[in-house]
DNA sequence: CCGTCGGCTTAACACAGGTAAATGCACAGC
DNA sequence: GCTGTGCATTTACCTGTGTTAAGCCGACGG
């Protein structure tokens, strides 16, 4: 009912016309709430997992380890997320999901989403949407990682992070909370932690952008300045559009 | 009815036990064929996709340009995978699917998928398998671009190859057709052409691997140790086994 | 039969980014 | 106030990988 529990019906509307009925029949669906504190683990490495979560608050990484102790974060987890969901369906999850900040989630047993989204189309399409959506990031992360200079990789990500956040409406214009270390953007970006800091500082120097002293708000100073030197193309995250009239009477089961 | 028809039940089958009449109505379900040439697109970039492909014969790479034309191949499409799937639910995909060798396609349109897999909850729990293991070797692609060194990354590359051809039928113990020039290498790992060339000759010096001198055949001369110069972990593949009847019964639909 | 072209190979050199180590600061615990 | 811990920062140095360029080979077309 309050504002808080409309995270990823803010995300959602942005992308389908929901109608009243619709909200209310989702804010059923994430009636269960969980607190998960920073630093803690939403899902670990060969666990079984069975449930999908809803992420309310907070962000939170999914990220693999090399047996010698590299890690690599294959992705961000931030307000209005959906994840646990491939995992659902079959038994091992093989990365493990981490909380960078106190978290909210709402967790929903996988063996529920089938039966809720038979009555519910616009669910079933939600579901749907988060998916290719996740898979549209993952695509550009792979981009990101294979063929662009350290420059480019982190002015990209800022971009991308910026425009997921504005989504949920987290972000402003030009600004955005970034409760993130140098160290996990490196392991992000497949980087140093060193290089991380001569490249931000190159950014700053470049006037493209500048961190808040309390260090956790980040300000895009030039906002097509740090998209061009990303490379960073918007249209990867905007499926936006009412999908086609056959998709939707696909998803509702009438064939 | 011919072997021909059957790659992804040769994978599926792998999987899950399959009965004769799932059998029957998966051939139903792929009776559609389509040959491509080699080099030629099966989806381009910001095209609209309505379909959904079966990949019945030859290898194609789903991939990406940066506007000074750099390349980064997103994946590997090999016999038996399935392909234009997230596409299929949204407007635009932004990558393109090519062809590397002449190919033969099984194509479903996706407005039937829905109908077709409510009769057929295997058919669904095959959808979804092929879905998630998508996920798992995206996921490991970015591992591998994100924390590996160029010789890990090759070895690495060429163990999933030859685990992922193995379940096809389509690798012997240690051997399998490769159809790649060393410049899609290059564009799959995020290496140069030349350092890529220098260290599949390491490889072959370390007596890890040989390639047939007609060149389309590599030979892994040492299965253990290319996995160890990978740090290779088989089990990302192995998502086999049952699900639990759980997920089964959600997603027949029964709730 | 020759020329061209794509792909592999090698060598020489350059540089982006990694590694190691030290400093400083903010903050928590005592 | 003292100490320890985590993180950002910077300097110095090193190396893995990129770049450029050239030679080679086999396939193919005229």
């Amino acid at each position: 009912m309050s504002a808080y529990e409309e995270i990823f019906l803010t995300k959602l509307g942005s992308f389908i016309d929901l109608s009243e009925d619709d909200r209310v029949l989702m804010r059923e669906f994430v009636s269960q709430k969980l607190a998960v504190g920073e630093g803690q683990h939403l899902l670990s490495e060969g666990e079984e997992n069975q449930t999908v979560f809803f992420l309310q608050d907070g962000w939170a990484i999914r990220y693999k380890l090399l047996p010698d102790g590299r890690r690599q974060v294959i992705s961000f987890l931030l307000p209005g997320d959906i994840f646990g969901f491939k995992e659902s369906l079959f038994d091992l999850s093989n990365d493990s999901v981490q909380a960078l900040t106190d978290v909210v989630v709402h967790p929903v047993p996988a063996t529920q989403i089938a039966g809720l989204t038979d009555g519910n189309p616009n669910l079933a399409l939600a579901l749907a949407w988060a998916r290719g959506r996740e898979h549209s990031i993952l695509t550009e992360h792979v981009v990101r990682l294979g063929r662009r200079t350290a420059y480019e990789r982190v002015a990209h990500l800022l971009m991308e992070l910026l425009h997921r956040l504005q989504l949920v409406d987290l972000a402003s214009a030009r600004a955005y909370p970034l409760p993130l270390t140098q160290e996990l953007l490196a392991d992000t970006l497949g980087l140093s932690i060193v290089h991380v800091n001569r490249t931000m500082r190159k950014l700053r120097k470049d006037g493209l952008i500048s961190i808040d002293t309390d260090k956790r708000m980040i300000r895009i100073e030039d906002l097509q300045g740090l998209a061009d030197a990303g490379h960073y193309d918007e249209t990867f995250l905007d499926q936006d559009g009412e999908p086609s009239a056959d998709v939707r009477d696909a998803l509702s089961g009438d064939s």
